[in-house]
DNA sequence: GATGAATGAGTCTTCATTCAT
DNA sequence: TATGAATGAAGACTCATTCAT
C-alpha cells in the first residue's frame, strides 16, 4: 500500500463534473473537520456531499488522494493570502517588512484554520505531503526573496538561516496563540510581541 | 468508544511480568516509530515483543493505554532532562540563563526523538495527553519561575507572555532544526542563531 | 455494550438488496436453531448465507439486532396465528370460548417451535424483547377483551387475573407438551385435559 | 468441545480443600447473578472467591462444571423444601392436598429466586442440566405418587397425566406471580386463585 | 457516467484454559 | 497443592474499495 497515487483519477473537464469534485472536497472537508482523519470514512464524505460512493472513487483514486487535494486546495489559498499581505505593505523600512512578515503569518492562519490544523496534525504524513502543508515553506521563499532584494551581498546560507529563524518563530507563535488563546489574535498582542523579538534580529542581520 | 481508561491494568509483581511489561512497551515503541499510530496493531506489537496477544492486554486494556504508558515514560525522562540542563548552568547572567534555556530546549529533544515525533504528530489526541507532551508544559513553568526568580517586580501577565514566547521559539527552532538539518544540532548553528534572537528580547523585557 | 440499537441499519430498496436480507435471516434462524445464540456468530450467518460479512452488517448493526429481526418478524406469525385461531370459532359459550383459547394456544406453538423455542429460552434478554417474545402479551390481551364482551360487569382486576391465568395454563401445558410428549399434540390429549381443567374455572369465575 | 465433563474433577476429602469449594461456588452464584452466564468469567470466579485461577481449574475442570455443581446444589435446596412443604400438611382431604401442593410449589421458588432465574433462563443447556433444574421433575414425582397412595385404583398413565397438569400449572403460575407481581406471593393471592382452579379438577379427577 | 450493494482483509478485544514456578 | 503469568483461538465489527446494473 505504499506507493498509492495521490493524483486524481481524472481531470474533470465538464461543468457538472467540476460541480460534482467540489461538492465533494467541501463535504470532505467538514467531514475531516468534526471527526478527525481515523473517523472519516469515504462513505460517510459521499454521503454527506449527496453522491454516490461510487461517483466518489471515479474522481479520486482512494481516500488519500482526496484528503491531497483538499490540502493541495488549502495550500494554494494560504499561497494567495501570503502573497497579498506582503503586497499590501511594500514600504521599504526593516520594521514594516518585519511586520508585513508577522501579519502574513497571521492571515495565513486564519484561512480555515480548523481545517489546517487537521490537515497538520492528523493526517497520517500523506507522501509527502504534510511537509508543504506547513505555511513554512512558502513563507520561507518569501522571506528568502525579500532578503535578497534588500541586501544583494547577503550570503545565501545566511540569507536562508534568516529566513528559517524568521519564519519558524512567526509560524509557531501564530500557531500558539491560536491554540492557546484565540483572542490574542483579535487584540493584536503577539502581532506586537513578535515584532519586539524579531525586529532587532532583523535589523542586526542584514 | 470515547471515555476509554488509559490506565494499566495491573501493576506487574513478580519479576517475569514486569519483564514482560517492558518488552511489550519497547515493542511498542518500536513499532509505533516504524509504522505511525494507525498502523501500530496491537497484535503487531505483541508478536515483535514475541509475547501473546493476551499478555499484552493482561497489562494494558486497549491500544491507546499502551500508546499512553509509552508517552508517560517518555515525558518522564525529558522532564528530567530539562531539570538537568537547567541546573548545569545555574549562573546568573541573563545571557547564560537564555543559553541554559536553548540547552534544555535541546537536550529535552534528543530523547528519542523518533518517539518523540510520532507521539507529537501521529498520536490522535488520546485523551489529555498530547498536551503535556509538548515539552512545552514544562519547560515553559520552568522559565516563568526563573522570570520571577530574576525580576520579581515583573507582573506576571507579562512574565507569562515572555516565557511564552521563548518556550515556543526554542521549540520551534530545536524542532525545525531536527526535521531539516540535523547536522545543526552538531555544530551548534541554531544554538548560536537563537541565543543571537532571543538574548535581546530576554534583556530588553526584563 | 448496553444500549444497543436492534433497529435494522437500512431498508433494504431494491430487490437484489431485499433478497440478501431474506437470506441472512434465514440463515440466522438456521444457525441459531442449530447452535443455540451464544454459539450463533455473525460470520458462520453470513457464512451459511453465502453472504459477506460486510452485507450481513450493511443490514444489521450488531448481532443482537439480527436476532431482534428474526424474534420480530416471529411474533408477527404468532400473533397472525393466534388471531386466526381466535376468529374461526367465534361461538358464544364459554366452552368453546375456552375451547378456542386453547387451540389458539396450540396453534401459535406450532410456528417454528424450534425456533420458538431457542428465541425464548436462549436468548440472553435483549433490550426488553424476550418480554413480547412469549405469547403471553398476545394471548392474554385477546383474553381479557374476550372476558369484557362476556362479561361487562366484571371488575378489571378480576378479568385481568382470570385471563392470567388461563394463559398461563395454556401456555405452559401446551409448551410442557411439546417439549416432553410432542405426539399428545396429535392426538387432542392436552387440549382435552387443558379443557378439562379450564372450563370449570372459567364458568365459576363470570 | 461437545463432550465436556461436568464431573468434578476431584472429590474434596479435606476440610480446607472442602472449603475453598464452598467458597468458589459462593462466589461463582454471586457473580452468576450479577452479571448472567455469559459475562461470568472462571477468572473472575476465582477473584470474587479470593482464589487463584488455578486452584478453580484444580476443582472443577471447565465453567461447566462450576455452574453444574451449583445447579446441582440449588436443586438439592429445592428437594429438601418440597419435602417439607408436604410433609408439615399432611392432612388427607383433597383440598389440603391441592394447597399443600400449592404451597409447596411457592417455597420451592423462595430458595434464591435469583439464582434460580438465572440457572433456568441463561444458562445455555449444558448436558442435560437444565431438564432437572426445573422443579417439574421433583415435584411431579411426589404428585404422583401421592396420588397413588390417595387412589390406588388410578390407571398409572392417568395418574401421570393428572400430575404433569397440576406441576405443571403451579409451576407456571408461580413463576408468572414471581416475575410479574411479586406481591402476589405475600398476599397469597395466587395461592388461593390456584387452589380455585386447581381443587375441582384434582376432585373430578380421582 | 452514476449508483449502491457487496466484499473481505484486517482490527481490537475477551476469556477459558494451561503450565512453569 | 497453590499460584498467576501466559496463551491464543475465536468473535464482533469497520471501512476502503470494487463492480454488476
Amino acid at each position: 500500500m505504499r506507493g498509492k497515487s495521490t493524483t486524481p483519477r481524472k481531470l474533470p473537464t465538464q461543468t457538472r463534473s467540476r460541480q460534482t469534485v467540489a461538492t465533494i472536497l467541501e463535504a470532505a472537508a467538514q467531514v475531516l473537520m468534526r471527526n478527525g482523519y481515523d473517523r472519516t470514512t469515504t462513505n460517510l464524505v459521499a454521503e454527506k456531499a449527496g453522491v454516490s460512493i461510487g461517483s466518489l472513487y471515479e474522481y479520486f483514486p482512494n481516500k488519500e488522494a482526496l484528503v491531497a487535494a483538499l490540502a493541495s486546495a488549502h495550500i494554494d489559498e494560504l499561497i494567495a493570502r501570503i502573497d497579498n499581505a506582503l503586497q499590501i505593505s511594500e514600504e521599504e523600512t526593516p520594521s514594516s517588512f518585519v511586520g508585513a512578515l508577522i501579519r502574513a503569518g497571521l492571515d495565513a492562519h486564519r484561512v480555515n484554520p480548523a481545517l489546517h490544523k487537521v490537515l497538520v496534525e492528523q493526517v497520517p504524513r500523506i507522501g509527502g505531503l504534510a511537509e508543504s502543508l506547513d505555511i513554512q515553506t512558502v513563507l520561507q521563499q518569501k522571506i528568502e526573496h525579500g532578503l535578497h532584494e534588500r541586501s544583494p551581498h547577503l550570503p545565501p546560507t545566511r540569507a536562508r538561516m534568516i529566513a528559517l529563524v524568521l519564519e519558524t518563530c512567526i509560524e509557531a507563535l501564530t500557531h500558539r496563540a491560536i491554540v492557546e488563546k484565540p483572542d490574542w489574535l483579535e487584540t493584536g498582542e503577539i502581532e506586537a510581541e513578535a515584532q519586539l523579538l524579531l525586529e532587532p534580529y532583523f535589523q542586526g542581520a542584514l
